[in-house]
DNA sequence: TCCTTGCGAATTTTT
DNA sequence: TTCGCAAGGA
């Protein structure tokens, strides 16, 4: 053990006290190892549902009980709050109180912990505010504005993003090389990030990328502070290793570098946040970065069947680049993935919310049941389903109570009232209610703030001293000065929560919410008060805006019992017993984007994301995809996912409405000389065409040349060799119309058509005029 | 200052 | 298709 100085208590003999300790039951052996070793570098390798978090909670509950670390010089750290949250829980019930003390949560509460303790070495103010994304967007775009860059072309979102990317990889405008910036923003957005970072010094605030990278800089440049929390911080502990980026590695590297005593747990095949800045490379190098760090695989599942196990890892095999591992599970083998190919969107919900209710009749419960979609707008489709048959469901990780337009707006009083120089606090409300402070008004206090250099709440107290406004405006200005002045002055006197009512009622907004007619404003008045409410659990005005910066959370709805929907992203680290997954087509899922902006680590990425779908699962997995769907109005047809194929044969049960009649679902059928596979479950092309209304079945038919198709239990399956196409020659489909092949892949063509745009498809959709 | 109209874009998201 | 934004008119 190092640091023996800092170690009041004498250690424990390796193998003393506490490997009989209760919390040791029903560890296995690999996880027990993982607890124990305490000393030097550690990466355990948790794959999906090996028991990761009992594994970091039960060790950060022995370093303390073994007395070889005290609780204040323990770091832990994780990504969500949820996760900070669960852990200092389970770790509070093994050791008690004690847990308070341990420097437990978020990088980025953690962070702006240590931020403003140090806050004037960075030019800071320790009240300083912390922006949330919507004020970091609106706050580039006004530099974006002024420095005349076209926002079509250079979207303030996007140069947010890239702004975000830099700070990810812990550059400064100074260190951003030159190539890096390219033509963004016309070339400019090297110096519009130094503006960005100029203006949040005069704001005094913060956005979330610096609280890590101005903490690293910290570091950097005044090793007295460092070695501060280096005497401090003898054991370190990182959740979900695989997903930090280059700063978060960097301040995890600096602040570990004396004790060597960290332990990162993570799973690189569950590596699913590239496109924001997280570096798997970080979890693969971890060996070359702590030399004679150990490696402890934990490969045991405890929550899927063997089948959806071998499943996941006959997909991910596809990745390479990975540190491998081979998760098993002693359970049973369980049921085939099922996969059904559907005719289109509507069609696949329908499948979905029929497949459910079944389940439901069986007894399933619908709190274990979740659809899992690529993106955001999918959970559409299936909320119209579920409501039109009346099945109770929830969206997972939609609009936040705390980014609701009336919570904004309070808090935004709020922050005024706690730092006057938060400028775009100031700005959202100046005029909220209207009281007659217009544009022209503003920009004369953007002009002087500008000049000066200084925020525009200083500007206009300054302002209002000369004549250089209109005397109406300058009355209401004034006015609005004075409020502020008085509600700060309230800070001490004041419970704060009582404040905020005050606040709110002297500023005429709740009022404006009271005289609004609007169906919402009832709601947004409710809104309201549930914030007030809410700020008596915090001590003061200052911990519960630090609160709200850093943990925006949904007030969470109980327990009831409804099917979840959400993204795969959001889905990580939950289970479900029956999980399905919509959506499974080229372009879909793998998502286009990805392949088109990442290429070939793109896909892994996207191959990561269907493992860490798939390893959801406890005891089932229903996947589906469809051929026809409406995107942005247009009808696209599409072929299944490459995914589908990855999937090992003997663990999946294919079936298909329409019969996706591709090389590969026709050899299937020929490989195991079983057209039972194609013939299993209720799901038929005659039924389903009767539920849409008549015409696509005989549409279809009509349209199409060549031999009949041969029919099989209620499914029309086409066995025979696609017809041959051509490049450049004329085609139809059904809802497309005409087309011209411009270029043929085995049974998918590409074909240009004359309304629809081009389009890739299967062969089989298509017919010869 | 507010409302209408028209255009363009439309992943994943925590902090 | 639908949504959000920005410009232009009342």
């Amino acid at each position: 053990m190092t640091d023996l100085f800092f170690e009041s208590e004498p250690e424990k003999p390796a193998n003393g006290g506490g490997d009989n300790q209760p919390y040791f039951d029903g560890l296995n052996e690999r996880q027990g190892e993982a607890v124990r070793t305490l000393d030097g570098p550690l990466l355990v390798l948790a794959g999906a549902g090996t028991g990761k978090t009992r594994v970091l909670t039960t060790r950060l509950a022995h370093l303390i009980s073994t007395g070889t670390a005290r609780p204040w010089n323990v770091l832990a750290v994780t990504f969500t709050n949820k996760a900070a949250r669960e852990m200092r829980e389970r770790v509070a019930a093994v050791i008690g109180p004690m847990a308070e003390q341990v420097w437990l949560g978020t990088f980025h509460a953690l962070g702006a912990r240590i931020l403003r303790r140090h806050a004037e070495l960075v030019d800071l103010r320790p009240d300083f505010t912390i922006l949330d994304t919507d004020d970091q967007q609106r706050l580039l775009k006004q530099i974006l504005q002024a420095e005349n860059i076209d926002d079509k072309k250079w979207p303030a979102r996007a140069m947010m993003g890239v702004i975000q990317r830099w700070k990810d990889r812990g550059l400064t405008p100074d260190k951003v090389g030159r190539g890096d910036a390219g033509d963004l923003a016309g070339g400019r957005l090297v110096e519009i990030y130094r503006q960005y970072q100029e203006r949040l010094k005069i704001l005094n605030a913060v956005d979330f990328g610096d609280l890590l990278l101005l903490t690293v800089n910290l570091f950097q440049s005044h090793p007295d502070v460092l070695t501060k929390y280096h005497d401090q911080f003898t054991h370190i502990l990182v959740d979900e290793y695989q997903d930090t980026n280059v700063v978060q590695y960097l301040w995890l590297r600096l602040l570990a570098q004396k004790s060597r005593n960290i332990c990162c747990v993570g799973d690189d095949d569950q590596s699913i946040y590239g496109w924001r800045g997280a570096e798997v490379g970080n979890i693969l190098k971890f060996e070359k970065d702590f030399p004679g760090a150990q490696i402890i695989r934990l490969e045991q599942n405890y929550r899927s069947t063997s089948r959806i196990l071998a499943a996941a890892s006959g997909l991910i095999a596809h990745n390479e680049g990975r540190l491998g591992k081979t998760l098993w599970t002693d359970g049973a083998d369980g049921e085939k993935l099922e996969i059904r190919g559907l005719w289109d969107g509507e069609s696949e919900a329908r499948h979905v919310g029929d497949e459910i209710e079944s389940l439901q009749r069986k007894g399933a419960k619908l709190s274990e049941i979740a659809v899992l979609v690529r993106a955001g707008f999918q959970t559409r489709e299936f909320e119209e389903r579920f409501l039109t048959i009346g099945l109770p469901y929830r969206v997972v990780g939609g609009a936040r109570f705390y980014e609701r337009m009336e919570t904004r707006d309070a808090l935004a009083y709020l922050r005024v009232v706690n730092q006057r120089d938060d400028d775009l606090a100031f700005e959202r409300i100046v005029n909220k209610p209207k009281r007659g402070i217009g544009d022209a008004t503003m920009q004369s206090v953007h002009y002087l703030a500008r000049n000066e250099g200084i925020s525009l709440y200083r500007a206009a107290a300054r302002i209002v001293e000369t004549d250089e406004l209109k005397p109406a405006a300058k009355r209401k200005l004034a006015e609005v000065v004075e409020n502020f002045e008085r509600w700060r002055s309230l800070v001490e006197v004041e419970d704060h929560s009582d404040l905020a009512r005050i606040i709110l009622d002297e500023s005429g907004y709740t009022e404006m919410w009271q005289r609004d007619k609007s169906p919402e404003a009832p709601g947004r008045l409710e809104n309201l008060k549930e914030l007030c409410g809410a700020m008596e659990e915090f001590e003061n005005l200052a911990g519960f805006l630090e609160h709200i910066s850093l943990v925006m959370e949904n007030a969470e709805s109980a327990d009831q019992e409804q099917v979840s929907i959400m993204t795969l992203h959001a889905a990580k680290g939950l289970e479900f017993n029956d999980v399905f997954l919509p959506g499974w087509e080229d372009g879909m899922f793998p998502n286009q984007r990805a392949l088109d902006e990442s290429g070939a680590a793109g896909l892994e990425e996207e191959r990561r994301l269907a493992y860490v779908g798939l390893t959801r699962a406890r005891k089932a997995v229903h996947i589906s995809f469809a051929a026809n769907r409406r995107v942005h109005g247009m009808w696209q047809s599409a072929v299944p996912s490459r995914f589908i194929e990855e999937l090992p044969d003997e663990h999946i049960e294919l079936s298909s409405e329409t019969g996706f009649q591709g090389s590969r679902y026709g050899g299937f059928g020929a490989q195991s000389g079983d057209a039972d596979l194609w013939g299993d479950g209720g799901f038929g092309y005659g039924s389903a065409q009767s539920g849409r209304g008549p015409g696509y079945g005989r549409r279809r038919g009509e349209s199409r040349a060549g031999p009949p198709l041969l029919e099989g239990k209620g499914y029309v399956v086409d066995r025979s060799s696609p017809p041959g196409f051509e490049v450049g020659e004329r085609v139809f489909h059904q809802k497309f119309g005409m087309g011209t092949v411009s270029s043929v892949d085995g049974d998918k063509l590409q074909i240009a058509f004359d309304k629809a745009g081009s389009k890739k498809l299967v062969a089989s959709f298509v017919s010869k005029p």
